[in-house]
Parts: C-alpha cells; sequence; structure tokens
DNA sequence: CCTACCGATCGGTAGG
DNA sequence: CCTACCGATCGGTAGG
C-alpha cells in the first residue's frame, strides 16, 4: 500500500496569500513538512527510549499529531525506523564530503594523510554527537531490528562512508603512524569513536575538537618518514 | 509483595533417596538451579533480541516453565534484567582477578605495565566474546532500562573493574607508551573493545589472542625508555 | 511452580 | 490527517 497524496486541501491552510508564482504543491510541502518533522521527533525519541520502548502514539503526539496519523506517512514502524537511519546516514556522507572538499580547497598544497584523517574524525564527531544527530546513534544502537532488505539499503550507504577512510589508513599504516591489522584496526578506530555517543555530555569538559585531537594523540605514531 | 518460598514439595521430586546426610534444603538447591536457568535464557535472548522484543513468557519457555513462573524467581522483568547485569559484571571481576593473580604468579619477574595491559585486555575480550559470554554485551546495550538504584548497583561493579586499569594506563602514559587525555583515552579504549561485541564472530578468522595482540600494536608506542 | 486470568498498551486499519 | 476501533500481546497476579 502507497501513501497517497490527501484528497483535499485542509481548511487551516494559511490565510495570507502567496505572492509572486503560485506555491508548487503546498500539499507536498506540507507532506515533507510533517513527514521530517515525524522523522525528527522518531529519532529523539527513538535514541532516548529505545526502539521498542517508544510507541507510534509517542511520535505522533510529539508533532501534534493522533495516534492513527504517522502511518498515512509511513507503512509501518519499522519502515520510519529505516528511514531515520538512511536520512542520517545520507547526511552524515554529505557532511563528511563537503568537509573533506573544503579541507581540500582550504590547504596550500596535498593534505597529508595525517591531515585527512583530523578532517575525517572531526566530521564523524559532528555526525555522531553534534546538534540534531541522534540519527546515527539510532542507527549504531537499533540495528538489528531492520529486516535484511533494509539492512542492505543502509549498508550501501555505510560502505560509501567508510571506502572515504580505507585509504587514508592504509598511507598512515605504510608509513608506520597506524599500527595493527588493518581492518581489526579500522573496525577498533570507528568502536572508540562511537563510543562517545555513550558517555559525551556536549556541555562537558571537552570540545569536538578537544576529542579530536585526543584520538589523533592516541592512534597515532610518529611517522617513520 | 516478596517471593514466598514454595509451601509444597514439587511431587516430581527425584524418587531417588539420599544417601549420606540428607540434602539440605531440597528447595533452595532447585531453587539456585532454575533461578541460574532463568537468568542464562534471559541472558541470552535480552542479547540477541533486545530486553523489550524479549517477552517473559519467551524466557519461561526456554526453561520450560509456564509464563507467570519467573516471578517466583523475580519480583518483575526488570529485576531479571538487573540480575543479569550483576552477575555479569561480577563473573567479569572474578575472571579478571584470577588472570591478573595467574599473570603475576607464572612471572619470573615484575610485570611491566604493557605485560599487565595484555592480561586486562585479553580477559576483557573472554568477558565480553567468550563462550556464555552474554551478560555483559546486554550490561552495555541495555543499560538505559535500569533504574538509578540498579544503575548504582551495578555502578559499584563497574568501579572496581575499571579501578584495575587505571593504574595500568597511568603508568603506560608515564611511559610515553599511551597517548592523549588519559580519561579519554580509557574511554575511548574500552570504546574499541566493547564494540567488537558488535562485529567479532568467534569462528571467524582472528582468535582473540589475535584481538588481543592487534590491540596493543593498535594503542601502544614505543616506550621512552 | 502451574492455572487461569486481567488490565493496559500497542501497531495498525477502515472510512471519511 | 482524524475518528473510532480491533486483535494481539504483554507484564503481572491470585490462589493453590
Amino acid at each position: 500500500m502507497e501513501t497517497a497524496p490527501p484528497a483535499t486541501e485542509p481548511d487551516e491552510a494559511p490565510v495570507r496569500r502567496s505572492r509572486g508564482r503560485p506555491r508548487k504543491t503546498a500539499n507536498e510541502r506540507d507532506d515533507g513538512n510533517r513527514r521530517q518533522a515525524l522523522l525528527r521527533a522518531a529519532a529523539r525519541l527513538f535514541r532516548q527510549q529505545g526502539f521498542d520502548a517508544t510507541s507510534t502514539r509517542d511520535i505522533a503526539a510529539a508533532v501534534g499529531m493522533r495516534s492513527g496519523s504517522p502511518f498515512y506517512h509511513f507503512e509501518n514502524k519499522e519502515a520510519l525506523l529505516a528511514a531515520v537511519m538512511e536520512e542520517g546516514m545520507q547526511r552524515a556522507l554529505d557532511h563528511q564530503r563537503a568537509r573533506m572538499d573544503a579541507a581540500v580547497a582550504a590547504a596550500p598544497g596535498p593534505l597529508s594523510a595525517r591531515d585527512c584523517l583530523r578532517v575525517l574524525v572531526r566530521s564523524h564527531f559532528d555526525n555522531l554527537l553534534g546538534p540534531e544527530s541522534d540519527h546515527i546513534p539510532v542507527m549504531l544502537y537499533e540495528w538489528r531490528v531492520l529486516s535484511d532488505g533494509q539492512k542492505r539499503a543502509v549498508n550501501r550507504l555505510k560502505d560509501d562512508y567508510e571506502a572515504v577512510w580505507v585509504p587514508v589508513l592504509q598511507a598512515l599504516q605504510r608509513d608506520g603512524a597506524l599500527g595493527g591489522d588493518l581492518r581489526i584496526a579500522r573496525l577498533m578506530l570507528f568502536g572508540a569513536l562511537n563510543w562517545a555517543a555513550q558517555w559525551y555530555v556536549p556541555d562537558g569538559r571537552a570540545s569536538l575538537d578537544d576529542l579530536t585531537e585526543t584520538t589523533l594523540q592516541l592512534f597515532l605514531k610518529e611517522s617513520r618518514a
């Protein structure tokens, strides 16, 4: 069953007339707004209480809807969770790319592997711990709820995300700056970073920049070169 | 309401007579068996499916009980979870101490900080990934379910567990073998280790010894000395 | 520890 | 997107 577009204009539509060209597809725009609101509320509640402990009624109430209405936007509760994760991963990927591009553009010469890692770690902390960043923790801690097909969809994005890291870690290992088996080193690095979702408090003693510096000091040795 | 001891002997009691001194408190012994069976089944199911997704009926069925019977042994579902975590933490602590004592006894001279860390990491992997080791992953991933009082009880054990690590990490940092802020380094180290509960498969390519070696190679630099 | 049961909650739907 | 509703499941209990 697909979600059909609403057949009628809501009668609480804004009274103010649109100037200039007509608002295209007021319904669609509203639809997008409500859908986005649901995703944001779901991400926050899923993170705070867990997927199972959050009822679709909780989510509906958080955005001022009645209990049945979320199912107008999402086929079921699982699909809502999958959408939270996919959007989170897509945004994380976009953010990572933007940060890398900006760093490359800002640097006078080519970036060292060390500099690349700094950018990747810093943007990872943004994605994990920054404002409005519940999506990724939800992905990390509610993974098992997804169906196999949903996992595959999110995994495609995760692969893209990790693909940026691999050559950087390889280069660091070649330089002797990173020890251990590469695959396990990567998993442990992500573990160290992702674990911060469990203990980091934004107003605490350390900023995300501080975390980033500590990460580099902890994981990198002096290069051979 | 407290769980009262059963007023009657179960009539499926073993027919064989006890020789020697009478089995003291046959009920108690049986009680312990059933309680232990519930804890094991609960740990396994909580880990596989999550706390909320596991019904007390699932747990009862797993040990051959009817739906209401777990509540003879545990006041409620939360208390069962708390017991799983407390037992897991207590056993982990015992295992850690035994491993350390054995290493000290086996060594010809005093243990280096590096050797201590190796023992601690290795025993941590046992606790996290070894056979019959669902309790600790459950503790890591269902923490938020506990009440404040339950958290406090488990935290006392966690503090004891971590207390063994702190001087070792301090010594390594003094030697220049460990970089970064000490508190954050500790959290990141535990993150790297604990994350393995998400990806490690026992029959896979790496043994727990392999994981331990990679951990040391990844986190430790050459000592200054 | 079982039998029999209850009240509450929940995901989801029909129909507008 | 709301109203009204349903079937299923669940944690937990009384009484033996």
